[in-house]
DNA sequence: TTGGACTTACGAATTGTTTCGTATAAACTT
DNA sequence: AAGTTTATACGAAACAATTCGTAAGTCCAA
């Protein structure tokens, strides 16, 4: 199932769940405050679009209180590795390398990280041989 | 300028610039023809995506003939950079080693190419120590 | 126990993109 | 020369995502 709409968060979906997966489960008050953080938006913009993400279960709720507590449902890695691909296909023509070589030349990374990468690559090269 | 116009193709923009990079200049009903092979499209749909291309200045055209020929002015390299920084914000909250990593680990790569990236690590380590 | 602050629900306006129907003209085909 | 095919232009419908106003209910504090 690969063009599930569970993968299929929108940009404004997206940026609720960049905030749940990082917090933990929260009320749309709290979320709202955080995004207010870096761009303006009302209040009840956010608690739409939480509702939206809801009916489509890409969320669940406790409605015990009143104040909702939305938490994820899908897990980061999944959708990410879901926008991934999608991406590479349409940005990068399908070439992860093409992407993989510009992310690395356009972002400044540690060497930690790059060690990190190195490692990841070496493990690959004996699994590919 | 980041945020400019010129490099934030929609879908539909970069399904043609796509064929406009890989194809070079070419008329409406070519990139019509090719994208009906993957999916079908109209052919006055195609038409005006690329009309509007021109008139945001995505796209240049000879008209001097009665089929206008299409070129793509942004460069592939560029709208991939801008594209891949608003992804690596919005989908890994800014940490590009994690979506090389992801990349890597997805996306079936060769020995050949993972020595590519290998390489340019050991250049970036290089000017990064 | 009244008023203010805060909550959810809901509908509708707004904005942006994609899609396509129709008109019109040019170029071929017979 | 008439009819067919192939172009462009343009407007508007269809869709989708985002934004927000308003109503109505709950909670709390004076």
């Amino acid at each position: 199932m690969s063009n599930n709409k569970f993968l299929k968060p929108t940009d404004a979906e997206l940026e609720v769940l960049q905030i749940l997966w990082e917090k933990g489960p929260q009320s749309v008050r709290y979320v709202n405050d955080l995004m207010n953080e870096s761009r303006e938006v009302g209040y009840t913009t956010t608690l739409k679009i939480m509702q939206i993400m809801y009916e489509k279960g890409l969320v669940e709720r406790d409605d015990s209180a009143r104040t909702h507590i939305y938490k994820a449902i899908a897990k980061e890695a999944d959708i990410q590795r879901h926008l991934l691909d999608k991406f590479v296909d349409t940005a990068f023509r399908g070439s992860a390398v093409k992407l993989v070589m510009q992310a690395l030349g356009n972002h400044q990374t540690s060497r930690e990280e790059l060690d990190e990468i190195k490692t990841l690559i070496e493990e690959l090269e004996k699994g590919n041989k």
